[in-house]
DNA sequence: GCAAGGTC
């Protein structure tokens, strides 16, 4: 059999790419986490089985072990000398064991990925997830492409090297910087300001290296602005009438500070009242073609001109790609290679309706070569692969995509050059001038009008000539400060400061939105709010380095010595921490100083937040703070306790915990499908029973069973054994569609209804009654609890006007008769048809936990029958 | 609930 070779993409685009070139067209395609293209070539002279996949990005990222993740526990000071380790950034995907398969009996792995450090980094991923290397007898290479064109895919297989081992290090490098300092900082920000102020207005109050500085840029011009003293100026402005044109002079002085030396001017003008021409030149202007389109600049245009925020136009652009209408979306590059194939380019669009015809007016003049830009090595510019219509993309994708066709025209256009007259007036020895402009060759300014040169006449003038002043007026004006920090001019001061890559600045900028630091007003333009300018300017007062975008310059240039080999990765990771850990603890040690500009800024929690339910401790009341994180706080006791996030949070019934005496709260989820259920504040933060695994609300905790904050218990978790609220008293049946319980929803009337206490299961009960309750029995045949249900007396279904039924939901023919069951994933309406459930015999903790009590049993509820 | 970097 024919040795197997592996070879591994970056994304599965490239892969196909790769795959078909290689292949010639001729393979086969299955799938898996990512597609496998498979086709017989030679390699190195031998006949071999070509496997091509890929991965998605990044396959690990790193973060702290499990008793370094409770932010109640860990000191962030810690942090600085904990562990690290590598977990898969998409459980999910399972690209690891993807790679591992396919690595299954294969010689030789080639590894495509992108041609930078991230890219190499990735290299030493798969690797890891191959098993290469482990036996000396398979090999390893690197194909080097500057692009994904033919040529340089084969030529890149013609010339296989070995992945960069320091450059992957320096990756690790940043990584594990990134995460120590930026976590530290913000778990330390976060638990100090929230646990002080209750109307911050964000869930977390966020440090990072690239975020902070940007946000540094927007509060920066913010402070310009606010401190920015108007002053007044004033011009004179003469007026003549040439040839049937009235023509305002523009003063050579442009304008004055002092109001009584520019009226002294405005009146020996007036007293002359005679200009005379003293000097006409001409002179060929040439406004210069745009070089290739790099992600940056596209980001800026869709900001500026499109109105489209770089979240949206990267979605945008990045969909246009896999389609195959513009070339790789994310590149530094703004130059071609000198091998470009411009003429392909053309003639790939030539048939679009749009700009067909200039198309074609280029290909017979001759198009020009782009300006040389700059080469970063990567992904040539943006540029169109096909042509498509407005009716193809949609208007958002269009407007995206026809920019940068208009960009790509114009990148080979000729120059715009057009003739500026500028005419000299003197006038009681003051010069005053105007200006005229015509255009001589529109050049990529007919493709991209937008820019194109504005055109003023003046009529003719002769030198000596002597004109008549017509009016003079003083203007009076005063200077204004700068406008908002536009997204566009945010890109550009990121760039220019190496904050984020082409990839990431859309997602700094998206952060610091989303944190509440900035809002986008009209015009893309960039507000920073109450808690972004208090954050800037604490840091501005403790340590000014913390928002400087030379943070992030230090790091890159400190990893970019281990990225050469001139440097030892540990000893420069060791260095770098060093020195954050000792800015974190003056910044610490200070943090008073910031605490004064929140505390003029926001309201202490005791005054913030309306009374709504008892303490258990101390039996007052406790307020409840709606903005993010919603929470309890009990002024008495100073403690804070979370409540469900994105729910209505209301007393239920002044019901209280028989555990822990706190007053019971009801959480009413948003949507039809929502749930509404009860909780109670202490138990919801503090679970009170061992082995409960299933937490309400907490995210991706995986199974490591850590408790994570804000997430926790309401009753529907609570095994408690004799508890109206808890699971065995308002459980009724195991869900059909998973391992959870379904419960009664204690405040769904006249809409009673179950739904499970793990997935979006909803089983409607019989509408319009007055009463719902479960009762203490167990159905004969199910083992189901028993439910007890007060019919209306209009509407009863009973006999004789009868109000009150007892019986099983699944086993009962009238109630069964009533039931509904609903579940948004997989069916919308499903009425009960006998048979078709699969019975699962279990409830949430049967057999499980339970140590703090007794043994819980396990009902063996089911949907038998339903 | 945390960073920044890939990519979807």
């Amino acid at each position: 059999m024919a040795p197997k070779v592996l070879m591994v993409a970056e994304k599965p685009s490239i892969a196909l790419s790769i795959a078909s070139v290689l292949s010639g067209g001729r393979m086969s395609t299955r799938r898996g986490s990512t597609e496998v293209h498979e086709f017989d070539g030679t390699f190195q002279g031998f006949h071999v089985h070509y496997k091509v996949t890929s991965v998605i990005g990044h396959v690990f990222s790193v973060e702290f072990p499990a008793n370094f993740q409770d932010w109640t526990v860990t000191d962030p000071l810690d942090l600085f000398e904990a562990p690290i380790h590598k977990v898969e950034s998409n459980p999910k995907a399972h690209i690891g064991r993807h790679l591992s398969q396919e690595a299954q009996g294969c010689s030789h792995l080639v590894l495509w990925l992108d041609c930078d450090r991230e890219g190499e980094n990735i290299c030493f991923e798969v690797i890891e997830c191959t098993g290469f290397r482990v036996n000396n007898s398979r090999r390893v290479y690197r194909a080097r492409f500057s692009s994904v064109t033919e040529k340089d895919i084969t030529k890149a297989m013609s010339n296989l090297v070995e992945p960069n081992k320091h450059e992957a290090l320096a990756v690790d490098a940043r990584q594990e910087i990134d995460l120590k300092v930026g976590v530290a900082f913000t778990r330390f920000q976060t638990n100090y300001f929230q646990g002080k102020y209750g109307n911050l207005d964000s869930r977390v109050i966020s440090y990072g290296p690239c975020q902070t500085p940007t946000l540094g840029f927007c509060v920066q011009r913010y402070l310009q602005i606010t401190t920015f003293k108007p002053e007044k100026f004033w011009a004179v402005q003469p007026y003549i009438i040439q040839k049937g044109y009235e023509l305002k002079l523009e003063w050579e002085r442009n304008k004055l500070f002092d109001s009584d030396v520019a009226g002294m001017f405005q009146k020996l003008i007036m007293e002359d009242g005679i200009v005379e021409v003293t000097g006409i030149s001409e002179k060929q202007e040439c406004k210069t073609r745009p070089s290739g389109l790099n992600t940056v600049n596209l980001l800026k245009v869709a900001s500026s001109a499109l109105g489209f925020g770089p979240q949206l136009a990267m979605q945008l652009a990045e969909r246009l790609y896999t389609q195959g209408f513009i070339s790789y979306p994310r590149t530094e590059s703004t130059s071609y290679p000198s091998s470009f194939d411009f003429r392909g380019t053309l003639e790939a669009l030539v048939k679009n309706p749009a700009w067909g015809s200039y198309i074609q007016t280029l290909l017979a003049d001759g198009y020009l070569k782009p300006r040389s830009g700059t080469d970063a090595g990567d992904h040539p510019p943006i540029t169109p692969m096909c042509s498509a219509t407005e009716d193809m993309l949609g208007t958002d994708a269009w407007r995206l995509y026809q920019y940068v066709c208009q960009h790509f025209l114009g990148t080979i256009s000729p120059d715009c050059k057009y003739l500026r007259t500028k005419i000299e007036f003197s006038v009681a020895e003051e010069i005053f001038h105007c200006i005229g402009q015509c255009v001589t060759i529109k050049g990529f300014t007919s493709i991209m009008p937008w820019l194109g040169v504005n055109e003023t006449n003046l009529p003719q003038f002769t030198k000596g000539e002597k004109i008549e002043i017509s009016k003079v007026d003083l203007y009076e004006g005063k200077t204004v400060p700068p406008d908002y920090l536009s997204e566009s001019e945010l890109i550009s001061l990121m760039e220019k400061h190496g904050i984020g890559t082409d990839a990431s600045i859309s997602v700094h900028i998206n952060n610091i939105c989303e944190r509440n630091y900035v809002q986008v007003q009209a015009g893309r333009k960039l507000v920073p709010t109450p808690l972004g300018i208090s954050l800037i300017r604490g840091y501005q007062c403790i340590d000014p380095d913390l928002c400087l975008p030379d943070i992030r310059s230090f790091i890159e240039q400190q990893i970019t010595l281990v990225a050469n080999g001139q440097a030892n990765h540990s000893l420069v990771v060791q260095h770098v921490i060093q020195q954050f850990k000792r800015k974190f603890s003056y910044f610490v040690k200070q943090i008073d100083e910031m605490d004064a500009l929140f505390e003029a800024q926001f309201s202490p929690l005791s005054d913030s937040g309306r009374l709504l339910s008892k303490c258990g401790k101390c039996l007052r009341y406790m307020k409840f703070i709606s903005s993010q994180p919603s929470r309890l706080y009990c002024g008495t006791c100073e403690e804070v306790y979370y409540v469900p996030q994105n729910g209505a949070i209301k007393l239920y019934k002044e019901l209280a915990c028989p555990l822990d005496n706190f007053e019971l709260l009801i959480c009413s989820l948003p949507g039809p499908q929502g749930k509404t259920f009860s909780f109670c504040p202490y138990c919801y933060n503090s679970p009170p029973f061992e082995g409960i695994d299933t937490l309400f609300g907490a995210s991706k905790a995986g199974g490591s069973g850590k408790l994570g904050k804000g997430a926790g218990m309401p009753c529907f978790l609570c095994p408690h054994p004799t508890c109206q609220h808890s699971v065995i008293a308002q459980g009724v049946c195991g869900c059909p569609e998973c391992n959870g319980t379904l419960v009664l929803d204690p405040v769904s009337a006249p809409k009673w209804r179950l739904y499970c206490n793990t997935c979006n299961c909803l089983v409607f009960l019989p509408e319009g009654a007055h009463r719902i309750s479960t009762t203490k029995e167990r159905c004969s045949e199910c083992d189901s609890i028993i439910i007890e249900v007060d019919f209306n007396k209009k509407t009863t279904p009973l006999k004789d006007g009868a109000t009150l039924h007892i019986g099983c939901i699944l086993c009962d023919e009238l109630l069964h008769s009533l039931v509904e069951m609903k579940h948004g994933k997989y069916f919308s309406k499903r009425m009960g048809g006998r048979g078709r459930m699969r019975g699962k015999g279990r409830s949430g903790y049967g057999g499980r936990g339970g140590r703090g009590g007794r043994k819980l049993e396990d009902p063996k509820m089911s949907f038998r029958g339903f």
